[in-house]
RNA sequence: GCCCGGGUGGCGGAACUGGUAGACGCGCAGGACUUAAAAUCCUGUUCACUGCAAGGUGAGUGUCGGUUCGAUUCCGACCCCGGGCACCA
């Protein structure tokens, strides 16, 4: 009986999921004596083309730990859904005129069909999929808690909106905008990065991946959702520290975050167009800088633009601004290689030494960043000098830098004036009335020490982050449990109103005008406010994809919880999660967006974690034979199927985890894919007969010799620690996997028990194979619920170690000797060896030295 | 430009806290079995020079330099590749 991995596997499958040999028991079953261990794969998406070679890779090294887990006697939670809302179940719907649910529940049959002909060890029982009406109540549910929340600055976390202290003496309607501006959910006016071929707009962070679909953005003022993310910067920042993420992770994410330190100013405003007082605050790093600050820049949407612009300047500066509204966030950026700007007319006050400097508007300065509004100091900022030295406005250095001689100054000082020097590092301040002389961080901490005194500025941190744009003009999304009122104002449904579900349309096309398709439903858009008996209109708008997949780690662990997203006694068994895995193309947008939705469930009492993730790994790409991008242009894609059907689901798990170490981008090799179905034919015929189908009969229960039982408990050491050290480079473990193998075909007779546990350290990697031979020894229930094999530590040594012998570092010579020999011994072995006594031979013996257990080097001369 | 990774045989990769570089697999070459092929098994496989041979000598982990008895590993400078960010003041 030949190996049939056809056979075995589909058999092996039916088995698990027919007996739900993997479901995790709920709460009140659980043994709770054991630990717990949350092992999670970042949420996929069922797209059309079916399952990539990439997806289990990933789901592979989760499913090692999971079996793994599980024998080491852990409650294992190893769950599996979807995440199908969004723009691609979308547009498969629009161009195939069918409702997207049947599109995804046709991708979701596909998906799981695929997932499990590899044999994952998933408990399907807790399947979520975000589209469901019953999931995507709770996302609808934490949108309105989201909503109704409010940022304590003081106390850095959100509560409750009806906590909130409302200034008094304000009118009612002045109340009602007040509560509104402090929501963690807000509708703001501003521009957004429109699409027009996709009838929808994209967050920031969306917009490459369209681009670079052939899809063009614009920028176009528009009513948005918002969620206040940046409340949660220094939180999202620091709560970094406390994971066990890799660090190249945690430095994307801080990047994005993008905190920097300095200081708000305050410059007076003088313009012949209004009279009065005027301040315009800017945003620098540099305090220490102001004395060489030459002009002002204000982005061309600051608000002050149009108030403080003169008659004679309002022409070109009109011109300007329209010019940069034009533009879109790319133009104004990467496209643009020299810097525009115009005089508004108007002037600013230095406030250090009342220096009238001009004000100007450029579109290198951002609205979105900081006050919108720069102090220039050309002298030490790039930016800022090759503006200046376009516009021919004034440099004057004020640092200068540390261990320069009295002689270069000279030079210096000239080289910054005329534009040939731009030091913008650390130094001392020069030129500077009270912080002449000092260092650059305490001439910082001095002016802002000065500013704060006279009120003319403070101390002040800055974020990159923006808050997060939350609605889309889509139908294939949650929709927002809000409706506009007749009176104009905003209003939340109530909890238990819940699901607010997707009603029937015809077409699923976007309208057009840049409302979602839902507008055109006057049915559905159009209710009565119950308690007001006013007429409104529903919100439109739906939210974008990341919303479901923010909180489906939560949904896992008690799916089927119809009072609550998830019971308190589970979230506080089994969060957080103790190993995630996923591409790093999430590690900005999901990660940082799952962390905020978390810490602001966790701050209004709903999770006990203030991060759900604690442990995380990121899968490297796998590439086409031909070493690049799978793509089906190029026609470089491997579809899993062949290869379960060509090799087996056994060969494929173990190929893709024998490629390499987890996190690298390696490219497939069929060719290698073949050796590891040799490997595994290789373990069949070590313990089956391939005519007879009888086990081999130089397999006896007799108890294994030492050399035996040595092999064995090195190898269960390496591969217990491959899997539990964290670093996933379970390419090791296969390899000594085959060297066991190897060794076991060279001995005469071979010990039952030490087949039984080499069936055992495989199962994790290979678990058909491993089940089938499990049972042709006589066992007649599944290997998933047997005890890992354990290892005798004095096993795992060697007892006789080879020696090198080196003369000047060169290995001359080598020897088997005893281990833990004393230095004296190895030392004379070493002198006595006749290929060592050539290389010393007429040379004098500066020095021995002698490693234990390694090796013992000469030092001749 | 800035911030992360990474450069090891023909290929994927291995090498514990500085101590035999190339484990394991693929490919390739030779051999065995076979009428033949497939499958399987055995042997070899970093490069150069040298030897009939066992072997010997030298070089070698992107480049150059340093520390050390000894460096893929530590330090410095540079080159190349991949990823991320990109006028964030």
């Amino acid at each position: 009986m030949k190996y049939n991995h056809l056979e075995i596997e589909k058999k092996w499958q039916n088995y698990w999921y027919g007996k739900k040999v993997f479901r995790t028991p709920e709460l009140r079953e659980l043994d709770k004596s054991k630990p717990k261990y949350y092992v999670l794969d970042m949420l996929p998406y069922p797209s059309g083309d079916g399952l990539h070679v990439g997806h289990p890779e990933g789901y592979t090294a989760t499913d090692i730990i999971a079996r793994f887990k599980r024998m080491r006697g852990y409650n294992v939670l190893h769950p599996m859904g979807w995440d199908a809302f969004g723009l691609p179940a979308e547009q498969f719907a629009v161009k195939k005129e069918i409702h997207p649910r049947i599109g995804v529940d046709e991708c979701v049959i596909r998906f799981r069909s695929q997932l499990q002909s590899l044999g994952f060890a998933y408990d399907w029982d807790r399947e979520i999929n975000t589209t469901d009406e019953k999931y995507y109540k709770w996302t609808q549910w934490m949108f309105l808690k989201i909503f109704n929340s409010y940022f304590d600055e003081r106390e850095q976390k959100a509560k409750p909106i009806k906590e909130l202290k409302i200034p008094e003496d304000l009118t009612e309607d002045e109340q009602y905008e007040y509560v509104n501006s402090q929501r963690l959910a807000y509708i703001s006016e501003s521009p957004v990065n429109w699409c027009p071929e996709l009838g929808t707009v994209l967050a920031n962070e969306e917009v490459p991946e369209q681009i670079e679909k052939g899809f063009t953005v614009v920028r176009k003022p528009m009513k948005q959702w918002k969620l206040r993310i940046t409340k949660y910067a220094e939180r999202l920042l620091k709560g970094l520290d406390g994971l066990e993420w890799p660090e190249n992770i945690k430095k994307l994410q801080t990047n994005w975050i993008g905190r920097s330190e300095g200081a708000t100013v305050k410059f007076k405003i003088e313009s012949e167009e209004f009279k009065g007082e005027k301040d315009i605050e800017v945003f620098t790093t540099r305090p220490d800088t102001l004395f060489g600050a030459t002009y002002m820049v204000l982005a061309p949407e600051h608000p002050y633009v149009n108030i403080i612009t003169t008659k004679e300047n309002r022409d070109k500066v009109n011109k300007y601004t329209e010019t940069a509204a034009r533009k879109s966030d790319m133009e104004r950026t990467e496209l643009e290689k020299t810097k525009t700007g115009v005089f508004t007319g108007a002037y600013a006050i230095n406030p250090v030494n009342n220096e009238k400097i001009p004000v100007m508007i450029a579109d290198y300065v951002l609205m979105g960043y900081g006050t919108g509004a720069i102090m220039s100091v050309p002298g030490h900022d790039e930016r800022d000098m090759e503006f200046a030295l376009k516009y021919e406005l004034p440099i004057i250095p004020v640092v200068v830098p540390e261990n320069m001689k009295e002689e270069e100054l000279e030079r210096y000082y000239n080289d910054v004036k005329t534009g040939k020097v731009c030091f913008t590092d650390n130094g001392y301040s020069v030129n500077s009335g009270f912080i002449t002389g000092l260092p650059t961080a305490k001439a910082k901490a001095k002016v802002i020490k000065w500013l704060e005194e006279k009120r003319l500025g403070k101390g002040s941190i800055n974020y990159k982050l923006r808050d997060w744009l939350f609605s889309r003009q889509r139908y294939w999304g949650e929709p927002f449990p809000i409706i506009h009122l007749e009176n104009g104002k905003i209003k939340a449904l109530k909890e238990e109103d819940l699901p607010l579900t997707l009603p029937k349309v015809n077409s699923y096309k976007p309208s057009g005008t840049g409302e979602s398709p839902l507008a055109l439903i006057s049915d559905w858009v159009n209710t009565i406010d119950n308690e007001t008996g006013l007429k409104a209109k529903r919100e439109t708008n739906t939210m974008p994809q990341w919303a479901g997949s923010c909180w489906y780690y939560l949904r896992y662990i008690d799916p089927s919880n119809d009072e609550i997203f998830c019971s308190k006694e589970n979230d506080e068994y089994w969060m957080p999660v103790d190993q995630y895995i996923g591409g790093s193309e999430h590690a900005v947008l999901h990660l940082l967006y799952a962390r905020f939705w978390h810490k602001v469930l966790f701050d209004l009492g709903y999770v006990s974690s203030d991060e759900p993730f604690q442990k995380l790994f990121n899968q490297g790409m796998i590439l086409g034979e031909d070493g690049v991008k799978m793509s089906k242009s190029r026609g470089n894609v491997i579809n899993p199927d062949d290869v379960i059907r060509d090799f087996g689901a056994d060969s494929m798990r173990l190929f893709l985890m024998f490629m390499g170490p987890l996190e690298a981008t390696k490219p497939w090799n069929t060719e290698g894919l073949a050796g590891m179905n040799r490997f595994l034919n290789r373990v069949w015929r070590l313990i089956i007969d391939d005519k007879t189908g009888n086990i081999n009969p130089n397999i006896s229960i007799a108890e294994s010799d030492l050399k035996q039982k040595k092999l064995l408990h090195f190898t269960i050491k390496k591969i217990t620690h491959d899997i539990e050290d964290g670093d996933m480079k379970f390419n090791t473990s296969i390899a000594q996997l085959m060297i066991f193998v190897n060794e076991l075909y060279k001995l005469e007779n071979i010990s039952i028990s030490v087949l039984e546990n080499l069936i055992l350290l495989l199962s994790p990697f290979a678990p058909h194979i491993s089940e089938e031979l499990w049972s042709l020894l006589g066992h007649q229930e599944t290997l998933a619920n047997e005890k890992w094999p354990q290892y005798n530590d004095e096993l795992t040594k060697a007892d006789k170690i080879t020696i090198v012998f080196s003369v000047n570092g060169k290995v001359r010579g080598k020897k088997e000797m005893d281990t833990d020999l004393e230095d004296k011994e190895l030392e004379q072995a070493a002198l006595d060896d006749e290929s060592v006594r050539k290389h010393i031979y007429g040379k004098n013996i500066v020095k021995i030295i002698v490693v234990k257990n390694k090796m013992v080097n000469i030092v001749v001369k």
